[in-house]
DNA sequence: ACCTGAACACCGTTCAAGT
DNA sequence: ACCTGAACACCGTTCAAGT
C-alpha cells in the first residue's frame, strides 16, 4: 500500500479552529449546544480529539470568552478619563451583546486568562489616569462588578410567556399584584408609562446599564474629590 | 395476605420535606450534589418519586432559594428609610452567606416565585418610603442588581491554588505582573497593604459589599434630592 | 395518591490503542 | 503528533405500571 493512500479527510484541528467553531456554534445554537460531544460532531471529529487542544470543558469556555473579549476596542487615548472608561466599558458591552451566550459564560467562568486580566488592568488604568488611588480604584471596580464586562444582572428578567396575557388575565394579574406587590406594580406602571400590556417587553437594559454606570462613575469621582481613603489604611 | 403486611418504610414525602432535604444536602455537599438522582438516593427513594412534588429540576432549585429567602428578617419599621433598606439587604446577605450555594442558585434561577417578588417589593417599598419616585426606584434597583439579594459578583475571585506560591514564584509572578498588569499589581499591593503573600486570601467581600451598597444608596438619595426624572417621562 | 422500574437520550472524561 | 473506540460513571425526564 503506497503511503499516499488517503489524504487527510479535513483540515487539521488546532486550538484556534476549535475555539472559533465553538463560538460560531454558540452564536447559532446557544451555549447549551456547546458540549464536548456536540462540538466534536460539529467539527466531524470524535469527542476525545478536542482534548488535545483544550484541557477540559472549562478551558474551552474560557477560550470562547477570550474570543469575545478580543473584540473590545481600546478607547481613543486623547479622551478624558471618565469618557475613556465609559467608551471601554460600552465597547465591552457591544462585544457581549454580539454573543448572547457570553454573559452566562463569563458569570460561570472561573479562569482568569491573560485576556481577562488585560481588560481588568485596562479598566483599573482608566481610574488611575483620573488620579484615583489604587485603594479607591480597587473598591470602585468591585462596585462596578460585572459591569466592567458590559452587562448587569437582569433583575426583572422574564421567561417569555408562551402567550401574551389576555386583557382579562392582565386585569386579574393587576389585581393580584396590586394587593401583594404594590411597589412592583408602581414600578411596572412607571416603566411602561401606564401601558401594562408592554410589561412582557422587559426593561430597557441599555438605559439601565448606562444609568448604573454613570451613577457609579460619578460616585467614584465624588469620593476621589473628597479625598476618600479606606479606614484601614 | 393480611393488609397490615408492610408498614410504610419511611415517612411520606411532601414538598416541604423534599425542599428541606435539598437545602440540607446542598449545605453539606454543595449544589452539584443536589441532582434529582442524588437527592432521591439521599431520601431513600427512587428519582421519579420527586417529580410528584416538584415539576422539574428548575422548580426544585427555585424552591431551595425560597427557603433561603424565607430567612430574611424584615427591618424595624421605626428605622429611617436608608437604614431600613441597609438592614434588609444586609439581612438578605446573612441568609445567603449561611448557604454558600445560594448565590449560584439565585443567579441561575429563572423563576420569579412569590417569595422572590415579595422581597423585591419590600426593597422597592423601602425606596418609596424615602420619597423616591417609582421611576427612580426602578432604575436604582437595576443599579443595585443582585445586591438586593445580598451578594455582588466576585470580580477578583480566585480558584484556590493547590499550593501557596513559593517566594520565588511570587517574585516571578510579581515581575510578570508588574510588566503586563501594572494596575492590577498596584491594586493588589494596596489591598494587601504591601504584603503580596496575602494575595491568595481574596478581598474583604463584606467591606466591598457595604462600600458598593453605600455608594449606590447615597447616589440614589442625591438624585432624589436633585429631583431626578428619566428623560423619557 | 403516591411510588417504582425500565428505558431514552444525553453528559464529561479516562485509558489504551491506532496511524 | 494527532486522532479513535470503547468504556465509566454520571445526568434529567418520559412512560407505563404497580400498590
Amino acid at each position: 500500500m503506497p503511503r499516499d493512500a488517503a489524504p487527510p479527510r479535513r483540515e487539521r484541528l488546532d486550538r484556534d479552529r476549535v475555539l472559533r467553531a465553538a463560538v460560531a456554534l454558540a452564536d447559532d445554537s446557544g451555549l447549551d449546544a456547546v458540549s464536548m460531544r456536540g462540538l466534536a460532531q460539529h467539527l466531524g471529529v470524535v469527542p476525545m480529539a478536542l482534548y488535545k487542544h483544550v484541557a477540559d470543558k472549562d478551558e474551552l469556555v474560557s477560550g470562547m470568552v477570550d474570543v469575545v473579549l478580543g473584540e473590545i476596542e481600546p478607547p481613543d487615548p486623547a479622551l478624558p478619563w471618565k469618557e475613556a472608561l465609559r467608551a471601554r466599558v460600552l465597547s465591552a458591552r457591544r462585544a457581549v451583546l454580539r454573543h448572547p451566550w457570553a454573559r452566562r459564560a463569563i458569570e460561570g467562568s472561573t479562569r482568569r486568562t491573560p485576556t481577562v486580566l488585560a481588560h481588568m488592568d485596562a479598566v483599573a488604568g482608566g481610574f488611575r489616569a483620573g488620579g484615583l488611588s489604587p485603594d479607591l480604584t480597587h473598591h470602585v471596580m468591585h462596585a462596578l462588578g460585572n459591569r466592567i464586562w458590559g452587562f448587569s444582572p437582569e433583575l426583572f428578567e422574564e421567561p417569555a410567556p408562551a402567550e401574551p396575557p389576555s386583557p382579562e388575565q392582565q386585569e386579574a394579574m393587576g389585581r393580584e399584584f396590586a394587593q401583594r406587590y404594590p411597589h412592583i406594580l408602581e414600578i411596572a406602571v412607571a416603566a411602561t408609562r401606564g401601558d401594562l400590556s408592554r410589561v412582557g417587553g422587559g426593561c430597557d437594559e441599555q438605559f439601565e446599564f448606562e444609568f448604573a454606570l454613570e451613577l457609579l462613575l460619578d460616585g467614584a469621582e465624588r469620593l476621589h474629590r473628597a479625598g476618600w481613603a479606606s479606614a484601614a489604611r
